[in-house]
RNA sequence: GCCGCUUUAGCUCAGGGGUAGAGCAACUGAUUCGUAAUCAGUAGGUCGUAGGUUCAAUUCCUACAAGCGGCACCA
């Protein structure tokens, strides 16, 4: 007879089997009324399931984390039982529970759209009334398929005929409606709640692979009221208001356009921007003994035929053709082999190991056009690129010192956290198996040593070497990868790299190939959309706008633009004759960080008054003080750690 | 590349088979006004590109391009 261990550590004691529902309620009204299901052994179930043996409880409420993700799993359901109905024919395949909502994968000749939601939203709703509890029951492995083909479901069916045979095929309903699934789920439909909302159609291929056939994809958004919903949707408002894009374009910091498909156009403020990360990076290169080169544009085909990347991505590189040769040459889309051509001129020496080679490479590669996005995958970029050489045994090393230097950087530009994804041997790989563990065994090593926690990506490391990868999140969740580390054991020996060792014999050297930034382009749109444009003053592109409050002082604004310029300070003069008010807001729309605000007074003292950006607090000190802080304050965190 | 949507003034957007409209910005004039929009006026468009239907297309249809949202891809 079950003994049922709760939280609090108390035990409850029954004659005969029960559900956890029935444990609910003998603890209280107001548990039976708010359990939705529970962790039976640290096991997720449904609230139905019936306990026999002495088992740990914890039941799951509406608070809990883990109830969310199953008010949106209920609501995918939801939305594949109103899409049925309305749209007779249409297949059900998966939906599963994400980020924030869920999604659901349909079938149907005809796709959908946003028009439909209404329609949709409004049948969920009906259906989440009706409150129907969600029934399970175990099937019989032929009979779920068969009863799924008899239904013309073949992606359901194609679903079950790949699980193992060890699975139990598990079906819920609720009501008429009934569907393959593993469950759990809540009591009810109506344990969804009315806090959701469809939020955009997709095109998806089935189980994710391009080989398939397409799918139409509904996502949605759901939450534990509405309250929450409405969050959510004004946090997805002000993300919008961080778009990189349109930040870009209000600030004048870039565009792009048809005639150049995948390719900025930085204009004066985005450049000042630019030149100021790239300035720092090859500071910060410089100081930590990294050796900076520059190698062609364009190169002969035969090179990237030994390096093995005409093989592979000859369709993704642009290439170029004189009429005068017999020549076929590419733009490179990376910057190692040229790096390896450096490093084999002359007799290198173990004495010159780890050498770090430095680039700030721009590269090209033409990237399908729906990956295209922003400036964050664009088809010419400059990479903050670098190859360190070395020996086998100095990997680890190396790679502390990468990570130490990386989250510096990233600290100095604002990123406190960052993910790390350690992607392993994939399936199609050069090299022993033994080379592969050596490696793989060396970077978990150092990232023990410098304390890096990655999520295991398995099987998606390069096919020359595993791989350490370093996301950002830009402002509506996208993740991408900005710094990576890779071990190469390959490229060495295609283009035949070597070195004299301590024993005189020659050696092949290990390439780890290495980016901070990743690309200026995409970490500079994610440095605006972590921003919102708002940069702290030694990112501004202009950092203090002059702005004066009557045309008499516009001899004294002159004076002190003259020395805000001659400490280095990015300064634009407003003598325009309109309110101060009115410059007031024009130039705090344009994020200038710093607004020096000039009346008679002022020009009679020698006085500056400086508003911040956003803040209605002013100071007023001297010009010279004036100089002296805000020239301190634009210092770069590298140089300012100096002083 | 695939699926869907979008493309009208510098920007944000409205409109709709009879050759276009607002706000902001721009320009001109007045205003010198102390902390997030002073007032008035003027100018501004091959309605993404190319075809087709029509007496007539910016509007309807087709193709293409670019952008957007996903999927796939990302050396």
């Amino acid at each position: 007879m079950p003994a049922i261990t709760l939280p609090d550590g108390s035990v409850r004691h029954f004659d005969a089997p029960v559900t956890g529902a029935t444990v609910a309620a003998s603890i209280g009204p107001g548990l039976a009324k708010a359990a939705l299901a529970m962790k039976l052994d640290g096991r997720l179930v449904d609230l139905s399931t019936e306990i026999a043996a002495d088992a740990q409880v914890v039941f799951i409420t509406r608070r809990d984390d883990t109830a969310l993700e199953m008010i949106r799993h209920d609501c995918a359901h939801v939305l594949a039982e109103a899409v049925q109905a309305l749209y007779p024919g249409t297949q059900v395949t998966i939906g599963p529970s994400i980020e924030n909502g869920f999604y659901y994968d349909f079938a149907r000749n005809e796709p959908f759209t946003t028009a439909d939601f209404e329609a949709i939203e409004a049948k969920m709703r009906e259906i989440i009334a009706r409150n129907a509890p969600f029934v399970r029951s175990e099937q019989d492995r032929n009979a779920a398929i068969a009863f799924f083909e008899a239904k013309g479901e073949r992606f359901k069916a194609e679903l079950i005929r790949d699980l193992p045979e060890s699975e139990t095929i598990t079906f819920y309903s609720q009501g008429d409606w009934i569907d393959l699934c593993r469950g759990p789920h809540m009591r009810s439909t109506g344990d969804v709640g009315t806090a959701f909302k469809l939020m955009k159609v997709a095109g998806a291929y089935w189980r994710g692979d391009h080989r398939n056939p397409m799918l139409s994809r509904i996502y949605g958004t759901a939450w534990r009221d509405q309250k929450e919903l409405d969050a959510h949707l004004r946090m997805l408002e002000e993300a919008e208001k961080r778009d990189h894009r349109r930040i870009g374009k209000e600030m004048g910091l870039f565009h792009m356009q048809e005639e150049a498909t995948g390719s900025v156009f930085w204009h004066p403020k985005g450049w000042k921007l630019y030149r100021t990360a790239e300035s720092y990076m090859r500071r910060r290169l410089e100081q930590n003994g990294y050796e900076e080169v520059k190698t062609p544009q364009l190169v002969d085909r035969a090179l990237w035929e030994a390096s093995g990347h005409w093989e592979k991505y000859r369709e993704n590189m642009f290439q170029a053709q004189v009429a005068d040769e017999d020549k076929t040459l590419a733009l490179k889309p990376m910057n190692c082999p040229c790096h390896v051509l450096i490093f084999r001129q002359g007799l290198r020496s173990y004495r010159e190991l780890p050498l770090r080679m430095a680039e700030f490479g721009a590269c090209h590669r033409y990237e399908p056009s729906g990956a295209l996005h922003g400036i964050m995958r664009v088809r010419a970029f400059t990479q903050d690129d670098a190859h360190i050489f070395c020996t086998e045994g100095q990997i680890a090393e190396e790679t502390v010192r990468f990570v130490a230097l990386l989250d510096s950087i990233y600290k100095d530009f604002g990123f406190e956290s960052f993910r790390v994804k350690f992607s392993d041997r994939p399936e199609k790989r050069a090299g022993t198996d033994e080379v592969w563990d050596r490696a793989e065994g060396a970077l978990k090593e150092a990232c023990a040593i410098a304390g890096v926690e990655y999520e295991l990506n398995p099987g998606e490391g390069a096919f020359y070497g595993p791989k350490l990868e370093f996301v950002l999140r830009d402002a509506i969740g996208r993740d991408w990868q900005c710094g990576t580390l890779q071990v190469d054991f390959v490229l060495p020996e295609r283009l035949d790299a070597e070195y004299v060792g301590e024993d005189g014999n020659r050696h092949r050297p290990v390439m780890l190939h290495r980016a901070i930034l990743g690309s200026f382009e995409r970490f500079l749109g994610i440095l605006i959309e972590q921003y919102a444009g708002r940069f702290p003053l030694w990112l501004a592109p202009v950092q203090v706008a002059i702005a004066t409050i009557v045309s008499d002082a516009d001899g004294y604004a002159a004076e002190v633009a003259a020395a805000f310029k001659a400490a280095g300070l990015a300064v634009i003069t407003d003598t325009e004759n309109a309110k101060i008010q009115a410059k007031i807001r024009r130039h705090s729309v344009d994020h200038v960080p710093v607004i020096a605000i000039l009346g008679r007074k002022e020009a009679e003292n020698g006085m500056v008054v400086l508003r911040r950006l956003g803040v209605e607090a002013q100071e007023t000190i001297t010009l010279e003080d004036a100089v002296k802080l805000l020239a301190a304050e634009a210092t770069p965190p590298d140089l300012a750690r100096l002083k």
